[in-house]
DNA sequence: GCCGTTTTCGGCCCGACTGTTTTCAGTCG
């Protein structure tokens, strides 16, 4: 799939342009395709042979006749003739924080600047005083920003970042005279990754609670510490920053600060549309400000209902809830068991009671423990008699055992060949197989696809694992035609998992959401190789419902007998 | 560059903060 290929020169031509002073709205019309191809599942060669590509929101004549020149030639003239005069680290230096394209193309034009490494030695040097608007603050800023880049330049798995923000929710809700709290931005939203921790609180006593904050034992570093807003580096290196508003504006500023940006853009033009306006203070006619104290009424007042944070990206959210035809989302308590699980039997740090112990203390009624299969040496694959053996002392478990169902699983690998890594007769016995790719990354499309789609064709696989095998800031997803798979999912009644560890939440949002249009069902499970790990749930259902998912979507929420019901068919098939 | 019951030109989301100025540009979310 070239999609991120041509994403990626449409940013860039965004940026060249920005350096450049290029028309602003141009500029937006670009990033706003990056978004939008960045989002497809599809392919856009296929689009664009189909002649389809302008019947896209935002893509245009011209950007469309740039995609098709990409794909008839591998390149894009007019990117060509842009990069001229702007070398690759002068963009790069754009993403340095308090580092902007006016800035950048100023020090390139005074001081021929072209990199991070020539920015540091000239400040070095003082080469900056002197020049326009560079005062001693400025430059020192400019410092701190190269030295962040340096060490945290990307962004953060949410399963880092989720349990930070809910210590200091958790901290300041003891500690402080606050009001509502509740964190917003990215985390709010449940993307996989973000980039720092935005916490709102309605109150009045702004300087007060800023300061408890900015006391707390995990921060590192104080940024910045006012009335409203407060700023600091916790261990980790994760940016938080803390913001006080007027309790009749908490919503608002919800609104506000949760984005996504996009999805503000689209709410504010609807605003306009209406002769009213929307800030982080409220709904306002005029000076009139008609509503603001929940993010309910603004959505309302806009004429739609109150859309769920994980849908805010402006994938349709806006129009969906404007007619009404909004999803009923899945949500934590509707999941009744933990569908992938490994314990000490492999790779896993626990006995299978301790895990069972706490799935029952999370209010499940029952869970999979699915185990590597032999050839995954790496993670003590279970022999085919240690599986045996393995199923024999979970019935024993389970005679014993009461309001908690352990279910005998195995993630047996796909291998090369597309065969699976146990034999039939074997996988039979069990009550749920998911089947995964462990190794042949690197092969072609065309056969990782047909080697997933054998899996599928055997009645006892009841789910693929991680189906895209990517590892969030770690590994691309393996080639793989989504087609092709969703559509043999749907033929043999395979589900998809959704992996919910941290570092997969794989298939992502919107692979679920394209598994959901085909009738695909998808089974959510931590992977977790130990108890402490199977909070990642939430991570799961969070990505599930940026995945417009529901209940009926999802394996997982049926009760045992359904669950048994439901997996039978596929083996009577 | 995109878009259109305000339709082929002229708009395009909004405000705060910072650092530098003396009325504002740049950056950020």
């Amino acid at each position: 799939m070239l999609n991120r290929e041509i994403a990626e020169i449409f940013e860039r031509m965004a940026d060249i342009l920005e350096i450049k002073a290029g028309n602003p709205f141009r500029i937006r019309s670009y990033r706003k395709a990056v978004r939008i191809i960045g989002d497809m599942t599809q392919d856009v060669a296929e689009l664009a042979a189909a002649g389809r590509l302008t019947d896209i929101p935002g893509i245009g004549e011209g950007i469309s006749g740039k995609i098709k020149e990409y794909l008839a030639t591998g390149r894009i003239e007019k990117f060509e003739e842009m990069k001229k005069g702007v070398p690759g680290g002068l963009i790069a230096l754009l993403s340095v924080p308090g580092l902007g394209p006016r800035t950048v193309a100023m020090l390139h034009k005074e001081l021929g600047v072209e990199s991070a490494e020539d920015l540091r030695a000239a400040i070095k040097k003082g080469r900056l005083s002197g020049l326009a608007g560079m005062g001693e603050k400025k430059i020192g800023n400019m410092l701190r920003g190269l030295k962040l880049i340096r060490e945290f330049g990307s962004r953060l798995p949410l399963g880092i970042a989720l349990p930070v923000a809910s210590e200091i929710v958790a901290r300041l809700s003891r500690t402080a005279v606050v009001g509502e709290i509740e964190p917003a931005g990215s985390l709010r939203r449940r993307a996989e990754t973000v980039g720092d921790i935005d916490i709102l609180v309605g109150g009045r006593d702004g300087k007060s609670i800023i300061e408890t904050f900015a006391g707390l034992a995990m921060v590192r570093e104080v940024l910045a510490s006012g009335e409203t807003k407060g700023s600091v580096i916790v261990e980790g290196g994760l940016q938080v920053d803390l913001r006080v508003v007027p309790r009749k504006s908490f919503g608002a500023a919800l609104q506000y600060f949760t984005g996504s940006k996009s999805h503000n853009i689209h709410l504010r033009r609807i605003a306009r549309e209406k002769g009213l306006k929307i800030n982080e203070y409220g709904l306002f006619r005029g000076k009139k400000m008609l509503c603001g104290r929940t993010e309910k009424e603004i959505y309302k007042r806009l004429g739609m209902c109150w859309i769920p944070p994980e849908l805010r990206e402006d994938r349709g959210e806006i129009e969906a809830a404007s007619v009404g035809k909004l999803p009923r989302l899945i949500r934590a308590a509707d999941i009744k068991g933990d569908l992938h699980l490994h314990s000490q039997w492999s790779d896993g740090a626990a006995s299978i009671r301790a895990i069972a112990a706490r799935a029952k203390a999370m209010g499940y009624g029952y869970m999979v423990i699915s185990d590597h299969s032999r050839s995954l040496k790496i993670a003590r694959g279970l022999s085919v008699e240690s599986l045996r053996k393995q199923i024999a002392e979970i019935r024993e478990l389970n005679s014993r055992l009461r309001g908690m169902r352990i279910l005998a699983g195995s993630e047996v690998d796909i291998m090369n060949d597309g065969s699976l890594d146990f034999p039939d007769e074997l996988l039979a016995e069990l009550d749920f197989v998911i089947a995964s790719i462990h190794g042949g990354f690197k092969q072609s499309r065309e056969k990782i696809t047909e080697r997933i789609v054998m899996a599928m064709k055997n009645p006892y696989v009841s789910a693929i694992g991680h189906p895209t095998g990517r590892l969030i800031g770690e590994r691309e997803a393996y080639e793989v035609d989504i087609d092709r798979l969703l559509a043999a999912a749907a033929e043999t009644g395979t589900a998809l998992e959704l992996n919910a560890y941290y570092q997969r939440l794989d298939a992502g949002d919107l692979l679920c959401r394209r598994a959901k249009e085909k009738g695909v069902r998808i089974s959510i499970g931590t992977d977790a190789h130990s108890p402490e790990q199977m909070w990642m749930m939430e991570l799961g259902v969070g990505t599930a419902r940026r995945g417009w998912l529901e209940k009926k979507d999802v394996l997982n929420t049926m009760s045992l007998s359904e669950l048994r019901k439901h997996l039978k068919k596929k083996r009577q098939k």
